[in-house]
DNA sequence: TCATATACCGAAAATTTATTCGCCATACCC
DNA sequence: GGGTATGGCGAATAAATTTTCGGTATATGA
């Protein structure tokens, strides 16, 4: 049975919001997920960056949170797939902001800390 | 003269604003200079789960990244103030979205992960 | 002289997060 | 039997973040 090491916050609504999206890959997943279920190694695919460990570990606590659901399909090779919830789908007019804040402000970032 | 040791992720939009404000204060202490510029010692107050040590090194941080602005005046003892700059302001409203976000699903996990 | 107050910083320790590597199980195919 | 493919997990390591503790500097005032 898994579980959480790092409770989510509870202590004040920002925090709360923040402490289910704030790891290095979580919000890119749920934005990943937007348009269509994904397998483990399909999101892999879209985020080759990411180590399918750490996609793995953190689509868990996504789907602990009840962000993303997880459906098997008992074939074999084993097949899965992972989808946003209604709940996930929520917190994606802030993926959005986040999105429009960074495309506007990208040169000036780019200015400032090089673009290599 | 002050550096990230973690630059600033410009790889994609979203993780370019995300690399802005996830750590574990920066959203809270942002938060907390929008109606005024605060000292260190009001904000260690308005924020006292978190050590000034810790809320030294990330106002550190968003002032480099052009979010916060630091004002010294030469009294004695030394006083400091912390204001919110325009760039930082222009992402109170993702934080308002996301402060609205947790006080609708404040319940829903606190059922699910339990008020102590 | 000594304590106070304020902001700040260095360094070590502790904690949290991410990476790397390799293994498991299973059915299919050669 | 050996190779392939898939999703998943354990454990060790590495890296990043936060905490803890102590110290600096300065003028005032007891």
């Amino acid at each position: 049975m898994y579980e959480r090491k790092i409770p989510v916050d509870l202590s004040c609504p920002l925090r709360l919001t923040m402490s289910l999206i704030d790891s290095k890959w979580k919000s890119c997943i749920l934005d990943e997920l937007r348009d269509a279920a994904l397998r483990p190694s399909e999101l892999h695919k879209a985020l080759p960056e990411a180590t399918p460990r750490v996609l793995d570990l953190q689509l868990k606590e996504l789907v602990d949170d009840g962000l993303v659901a997880k459906t098997i399909y008992p074939e074999l090779p084993p097949r899965s797939e992972y989808a946003i919830t209604e709940l996930g789908r929520s917190l994606l007019p802030i993926l959005d902001s986040m999105i429009a804040w960074g495309e506007a402000n990208r040169e000036l970032f780019e200015a400032k800390y090089g673009r290599r």
